[in-house]
RNA sequence: GGCGGGGUAGCUCAGGUGGUUAGAGCGGUGGUCUCAUAAACCACAGGUCGAGGGUUCGAGUCCCUCCCCCGCUACCA
């Protein structure tokens, strides 16, 4: 860090309180951070690392209604889970707070006014889908339909689940209303935008003076910006959630990412509160001599790089960020993690089986710092069998065992020094400069390595002087070995805190040193101390290996979860909603033969079809390209609906459409099954 | 279609501004040792650095073309 600053603020994006913490959230921002945080604290900084939980957004009333709670219900809930996962994995926070709290509602209305005063808020009025049934205009994830791009039924109005294209609910094929299964009709209503087109210029100038960033933030940013910043809506028609504060616009909410992010300001200044200073959180968040970090993942870099930037710049009077290290994602035994299909490993069934530092570890070690990773149960298990358990804690136990065995338990005394003692002394002086310098530039994974190598270098130490045969020829020099081994021990309990901060207090105890590991200074790691006589405490193994059985069971846990078959399968789900025989007539399906086809040019997915149905010539568009080569289709017969109003497609107006089942794999057209009348119905 | 990121030893990955025999961890093989959690330490593995072409005295590292994988984005059933 350089001297430029004075203190230190870290968040850490904040969990959405829907759900138990899982490793992907783990390896992607909470492990990093913490670790990076520990480090910060051991150089005896003054650093805070803030965060809490995300308890707004439409997720958590959808789910509320599922069950028959109140939304408050669930996010109490969920974040009681939260904060306890996290505290029993070490991640220490400084403040672990929650969105639902009035301090933020507070400050998040604060932060609104203010930002309207400057003139960054615009009042729009758009169409949006209204339940007529429930009396609410419907938002994000309040309706869901048809997929417009991809034909899947189960896309939502924020989001399509299965082409995971943004959507705009208005653009829904047949769109439901969640809380009434009905249609929505369309209503205006009038909604406030951030102007975050205007900012742009700013952002623009801010982000050249971080070179340093990372490529993935850099690279997002540079695109959206080539793109064009858009205004953002930032309010919804919903009863959960901050208010907006005005005359008239009751029933109305902030956006859950426009509130979200300053939940990171509530949250400093709940912690500045509980410390008895309220107006303390200032010097974190004013004064420009705050470094600002953001651990989050690279799904985040829009909030964290441009938004909330934006944000404060428009309110002023904030510090912006100095850095956004975001990590990519982790990946489980090679596929995506998907915590509705329950791919995930989560964070308190782990801790039911394993200790927490190995996890630490091994994600650490495994980061996705520069690109997605993959989390291995079998490598989980070598790592920590090789890594921890034969390399450093072993090494660790044969120091103090040969202490204990040869001299009492007692740190013997240290003769002359010879050029192989030097030689690691030096080493652990300097490795607190080298690991530290990863560090700094949120180098994780070469940290992780470079401080493993330090107790490589123990091992190899004590290979070569061979303290267990020294005792018997030399004692004072097999003496000597043991001491400087029990300083690398020493240094190594301090080293290691950041990362295996449980492990590095039992190597304290052992040593039976004074304090806390977490009260040392990084710097002196390194530096000789123990004395003479000093006697050790109590042996303990520090990790336990694995076995291949209970590697296993986390396997069976997996496949039990793994979704079957006909879910995976990507075959839609039925539809709740029934039909009458009178609406099914509306259709009309008829056999049609194909006469020509050819791909639209430029597109992926497009077949422009010349068909005829009975005597009527006529053109579709169909998106089977994928599937169909033009020349197989031509002289089929298929079925098409005949009716369906015609619509433009890449320029091209198309006249009713083909059916086709899809079963997740492929699309496979309708034709009669045998040879047809062309333009017979089809009913 | 556009943008971005990847494709390096069996596996997971490192390899600023081009330069002697391309590196690490895990696994595998052989050896040393016995203090220790049958751990440690040493040696070996000889990988067309996705494919082809080019620039250069010299390219994994720069340029061009192409092929795969992954994100984002556009158009679109």
């Amino acid at each position: 860090m350089s001297d430029r600053f004075k203190r230190l603020l870290v968040t850490s994006a904040l969990p959405y309180a829907n759900g138990p913490i899982h490793l992907g959230h783990l390896a992607g921002v909470y492990v990093p951070s913490d670790i990076y945080v520990r480090y910060q604290r051991l150089k005896k900084r003054d650093v805070i690392h803030i965060c809490g939980s995300d308890e707004h957004g439409v997720a958590i009333t959808i789910r509320a209604e599922q069950e028959g709670v109140s939304p408050q219900e669930i996010v109490d809930r969920y974040h009681a889970g939260m904060k306890e996962s996290f505290q029993r994995l070490g991640v220490s926070f400084d403040n672990y707070s929650r969105t639902s709290l009035p301090i933020h509602h507070e400050t998040t209305q604060a932060f609104f006014l203010k930002v309207l005063e400057k003139g960054f808020l615009v009042r729009k009025t758009t169409k949006q889908l209204y339940c007529t049934k429930t009396q609410q205009f419907l938002a994000d994830r309040y309706v869901q339909g048809t997929c417009p791009y991809c034909g899947s039924e189960e896309a939502k109005g924020d989001q399509c689940e299965k082409c995971g294209r943004p959507m705009d609910p208005l653009s829904l094929i047949n769109p439901i209303s969640v809380l009434s299964g009905e249609p929505p009709e369309i209503r205006e209503t009038t909604h406030w935008f951030f102007d975050l087109k205007r900012l742009q210029p700013d952002l623009i100038e801010w982000q050249k003076t971080h070179p340093e960033w990372k490529d993935n933030v850099k690279n997002y940013c540079r695109g959206a910006f080539e793109e064009g910043l858009q205004e953002r809506c930032i309010t919804r028609d919903l009863r959960w959630g901050v208010k907006v504060p005005l005359e008239g616009e009751e029933g109305k909410v902030i956006y859950v990412w426009f509130d979200a992010p300053i939940g990171y300001i509530s949250s400093t200044k709940e912690w500045a509160i509980a410390k008895g200073d309220p107006d303390l959180w200032k010097k974190y968040w004013c004064e420009p001599d705050t470094k600002l970090v953001h651990f989050i993942g690279k799904d985040n870099i829009f909030f964290h790089a441009l938004m909330f930037p934006a944000m404060l710049m428009a309110h002023g009077g904030f510090i912006l960020p100095d850095n956004i290290p975001a990590f990519e994602f982790m990946n489980l035994e090679g596929r995506k993690l998907s915590t509705s299909k329950n791919w995930a490993v989560w964070l308190p069934e782990y801790l039911e089986a394993f200790e927490p530092d190995p996890l630490r570890y091994y994600l650490a070690y495994n980061a996705p710092e520069n690109q997605d990773s993959d989390f291995k149960w079998q490598e989980f298990q070598n790592i920590n069998n090789s890594h921890l358990a034969d390399v450093f804690g072993n090494f660790v136990n044969r120091v103090v065992s040969m202490t204990l065995r040869y001299f009492d338990g007692k740190v013997p005394a240290r003769g002359a020094l010879s050029a192989e003692d030097d030689g690691i002394l030096n080493l652990i002086k300097n490795a607190p400069n080298t690991v530290g310098e990863s560090y700094e530039n949120f180098h994780l994974r070469e940290a992780v390595s470079l401080t493993l190598a330090t107790s490589r270098m123990g091992n190899l130490y004590l290979q070569e002087q061979q303290p267990w045969k020294l005792v018997k020829e030399n004692p004072e020099r097999g003496g000597t070995v043991l001491n400087v081994s029990l300083e690398v021990c020493r240094a190594l309990a301090v080293l290691f805190h950041p990362i295996t901060p449980f492990t590095s207090e039992k190597i304290w105890r052992m040593l039976n040193l004074p304090g806390r590991v977490e009260d040392q200074e990084w710097d002196q790691a390194g530096i000789p101390v123990l004395e003479p006589g000093h006697a050790l405490g109590e042996p303990v193994i520090l990790f336990r290996k694995f076995e291949d059985a209970e590697i296993q069971k986390q396997l069976d846990k997996l496949k039990v979860s793994k979704p079957t078959e006909e879910e995976d399968s990507g075959i839609a789900p039925f539809l709740d909603q029934q039909v009458t025989y009178d609406e099914v007539a509306t259709l009309d399906l008829r056999v049609a033969d194909v006469l020509e086809a050819e791909r639209v040019k430029k597109t992926e997915k497009l077949l422009k079809l010349k068909i005829r149905i009975g005597k009527d010539e006529r053109t579709i568009v169909a998106g089977v390209a994928q599937y169909y080569a033009p020349e197989d289709l031509v002289g089929k017969q298929i079925i098409v609906v005949a009716n369906l109003e015609p619509a433009k497609i890449r320029g091209i107006e198309s006249k009713g459409m083909l059916l086709a089942a899809n079963d997740g794999e492929r699309l496979t057209l309708m034709a009669p099954a045998q040879p047809c009348k062309s333009g017979a119905r089809v009913l």
